[in-house]
DNA sequence: ATGGTAGCCGCGCTA
């Protein structure tokens, strides 16, 4: 079973890009996120003839998250019910027996201002839903872009990012939480080639340059950690002509 | 040095 999690950065521009990429690469299941678009917009033709039912929780011009799955969903759920929230930011649904999170955690702009203290806020509160919900479900994945480097393997210059957005303290240790959930980073459960990034700034030729970030991530709960058998970045998709400024993360599990 | 690029129905904001 393919895991995979995309930030589309708008799916109406990536929707080519998405279905080659879903023919590429079968995924099983796709979170998706900031697809910019309100669910009446989503392109459910195209996402049905590519053979996937879907689940959308969309606004516009912002945010906007959505599962891809090749069985259909049940049980979703939109937003995190401990934390009433205008921007659509998460979705979940139980797929083949699995829970999975479709997460876009706020990028938090820079330390100290009011959309940090919200993006700390929101993590706070992803943490102590995922507890309930382990408890009821211990095959769970979150997935998405969680705009944290978890360490400073995952920075292209630590020293430049110390402190900054994406990879502060509180943070980070916002990250190590979900972790102590019994969340197992899928990609680290493998060697990786060093300097592998998910994430380059459109700007000053930072993929060129290879000047990247790893900040969209999937987490598996303990039962499924113990069935992955691979995890990897799709870096190719973001060589394409007018990419997304981030590249899809994939991780296999054993069936 | 606070730049630069992309996407949004926009006339700046978010990333």
């Amino acid at each position: 079973m393919k895991l995979a999690t995309w930030n589309v950065n708008s799916l109406k521009i990536r929707l080519p890009q998405l279905l080659n990429w879903l023919a590429a690469r079968q995924p099983d299941v796709v979170c998706l996120q900031e697809t910019k678009l309100p669910d009446q917009d989503f392109p459910r033709e195209a996402i049905a003839a590519a053979g996937y039912h879907f689940a959308c929780s969309g606004q516009k011009t912002y945010n906007g998250v959505a599962l891809l799955t090749r069985e259909a969903p049940s049980d979703i759920v939109f937003g995190n019910p401990l934390f009433p929230d205008e921007q659509k930011r998460l979705l979940t649904a139980t797929v083949q027996g699995i829970c999975v999170v479709s997460a876009y955690v706020p990028n938090g702009q820079a330390v100290g201002s009011d959309k940090y203290a919200y993006k700390l806020a929101w993590l706070d509160a992803l943490a102590r839903w995922l507890a309930e919900r382990l408890a009821a479900t211990p095959r769970l994945v979150l997935a998405g872009d969680f705009n944290i480097a978890p360490d400073d393997r995952d920075v292209h210059d630590p020293d430049a990012w110390a402190g900054q957005i994406l990879c502060s303290d509180p943070e980070r240790a916002a990250f190590r939480r979900l972790l102590d959930l019994g969340l197992k980073d899928s990609f680290r459960l493998f060697d990786q080639p060093e300097k592998s990034f998910s994430w380059w700034d459109y700007r000053m030729l930072g993929f060129q340059k290879n000047r990247g970030l790893r900040i969209d991530h999937i987490l598996l709960s303990e039962p499924l950690a113990a069935r992955c058998s691979a995890a990897s970045i799709h870096r190719e998709v973001r060589k394409l002509e007018r990419p997304s400024d981030h590249a899809p993360v994939i991780a296999e599990l054993a069936c």
